[in-house]
DNA sequence: GATGAATGAGGATTCATTCAT
DNA sequence: TATGAATGAATCCTCATTCAT
């Protein structure tokens, strides 16, 4: 028993510590993402992410090697969020619905997730360079796609993996070409609500034939009109 | 005519000058576009300009007072082509073709055009601050906006200018967030052809209840699905 | 009695206290040692020399007021080990020797010391800021030097002391000259023994004639061969 | 003729261009020097070089990618100057000289240019890291080892290359030592000349018998004692 | 005493822009 | 007009040192 106070005595100080440095680093990430949402990647500066974090440089750089490092914990901390978010979304009874109301769903919680957190399309759009969509770039964009590919092996189990992966990426790039629009217009309820009708019907336009060619009992039938 | 041939003498050079001016301007924006199309806008050096324009980064200032208007000229030189392109590809009998086929011809002519300039999406994408979109983002936006509304507006003659607009808009964002997976499948042919497709397909998933919805003989009853 | 005991009770934790202070202290010169030997002095950092003694930054200052004064203690820790090397080194009957087998003993020990410390070397390189040398660097070289000169002193009584003094810091220099090549042949022990017979030679090349002339017996005129 | 005047005047600005940036350079490198030599190497900031040089950082980085560059720049030249002044040094009927009188000359003259030069003593030392002896050390140490090496073969050819270069090795790690003490006593003439004359005897002391056992006539007989 | 997070001045380096030639 | 050297504010990052716990 007193070893065990004594090791507690040990322990604890760390967990503080710990749990300190936890907060920091969130306080930053937070910071981050406020930053590089008003201002862009690289517009902004780890100096004024630590000003709005409240800290100096130096102790940003405590928790962060370097700015990069910063996009991708953020970045991670949101595939963590989208992951949740979704889980919590689909469990239910989501393949007995209508790829509409599904739709409805998903990019209604989507677009939540994004107006509360503008730096996620910033980070999702990536350092302003150029070629910056392909598969390769961190967690986000792979922990998004996996899912919106699961989603439609779910809906489309007749088409090849290489097909849904393909349309999941274009559904997700139409979401994401259409999210600065609906970004845009926080502030305008009308005019917002109005934007998500249309990115739903977007992307309910593209997904239908596309599901509806892969659906269970439908032959695997070409779906996009042989290119002349 | 003796006065006319003085001018002539006197403004000759000048317009020597002017010419040379503006091949060198061009040469600048060639340059320019070269460069933002391999680094990104922010990541461009006015100096990496000049120095692939073969010349000092002081000329370079003689035409430009700073990077923006690099990036607004060449802007505005894309928006010229582009009008152009445009204007050739409708003269003839668009109005008596499907959707889908103008679709068509549409997209393809977009998108080799910005497969010969790939600077044309970096600029389109903006200067990686957020808050672009809306359209005093240069002449770029607007002149593409006015196109595809026009476009629209002789298909759905019986929808109001703002929803054709925004209807325009949302086109145009489905096709920049395709554009960069077009543009990343340069080289596989096959791949590139069908994402193609798929914009297409996209694009005409969104269009078609839109322009049927305002089809001169329909009633304007049916926008959108009513969100619930 | 009582009273002793009371004092006792209350000095020993102070003791005690004070025991383990000596030793962290201690600790803190072994890691200094090791780190300003791998990275040089200005390339050390503080936080280095603490995470190698296993502490935090903060203790490290407890104990030291910066990192000067780390060198400085280090420094001294050095004289006091030389010190004592040499005064067992020289205890029996080194003046009865010739200046050859001094120099070997004394030589072998100092190369073998500096092997053990090579931070003694960085340390009396001094902290790369040049105009060091000069006695005022701490009592490193202070204390070598009085040795050195004690020594010379007994086999050439008849120099007067600023020559002394001059020349033995001359075979000093001569020594710390050849260190490093010594050092950096660690590892290599065939030449590494090669180049201490060097050091020795060189030694006793420049000593001889200055022990000649100052020899108890002979006067003191030939000082320098007139140089020309 | 024509042609050779527009010959001229294209190539007329670019000679000055390059002559400017030459002299600036060269400005550069004096401050670099002039920094170095009071401050050490890593002591030394980049905004130093160019303040003292009367320049902002930005024209430094123009002719300098980075702190490095400078100290090897800077050493290039010295081992050029160095070069050049051994060269000088040497032409005429230095090989009939007695080691004694050849020395005189070299030292002299060595000392004359480190006194004119205080930054070449830096440089060779390097920059504070440990084990910066080896050959390894750029152009510097290179440089001036192949010249001592030559003058040792011309006066001992009967030691093989690796004994010379050990030697030559040894005598320049001992001026080197003794150096900083000549450098020292700048401005006490007396002192100083006293400090040269002993490392003139230090040289001599150790050359003398590495070159006599080296002499075309003499055997190559043992010249370190065997180590006991 | 110990901890380690926090500090912030300072250093290397870049780049849009200016200006003497 | 063209040049390209020069500028200098701004960036990223480090590290000796402090301080609340």
């Amino acid at each position: 028993m007193a070893t065990q106070e004594t090791e507690q005595a040990q322990t604890r100080p760390p967990r503080k510590r710990q749990a300190r440095g936890e907060r920091r680093m969130a306080e930053l990430l937070d910071a981050a993402g406020q930053v590089f949402a008003e201002c862009g990647y690289s517009a902004t500066t780890t100096n004024a992410i630590a000003a709005r974090a409240g800290v100096s440089p130096g102790t940003l750089y405590q928790y962060f090697p370097n700015k990069d490092a910063i996009a991708d914990a953020l970045g991670e901390r949101f595939a963590e969020k989208a992951r949740a978010t979704q889980r919590a979304l689909e469990d239910p009874e989501l393949p007995g619905l209508e790829l509409r109301e599904v739709l409805d769903r998903v990019v209604d919680s989507a677009v939540d997730f994004n107006c509360a957190e503008p730096a996620f399309h910033v980070l999702l759009t990536g350092p302003d360079t150029p070629c910056w969509i392909t598969e390769a770039h961190g967690p986000l964009h792979t922990a998004i796609l996996d899912r919106v590919t699961a989603l439609l092996a779910g809906r489309a189990p007749g088409l090849p993996e290489a097909r849904l992966r393909r349309s999941a990426l274009v559904a997700v790039q139409i979401f994401k070409g259409l999210l600065p629009l609906v970004l845009a217009a926080e502030g305008a309820e009308e005019e917002q609500q109005a934007l998500v009708a249309e990115l739903k019907q977007a992307l309910h336009g593209y997904l239908l034939p596309v599901v509806e060619a892969g659906a269970a009992d439908s032959p695997t039938t070409v779906t996009t009109p042989a290119p002349k």
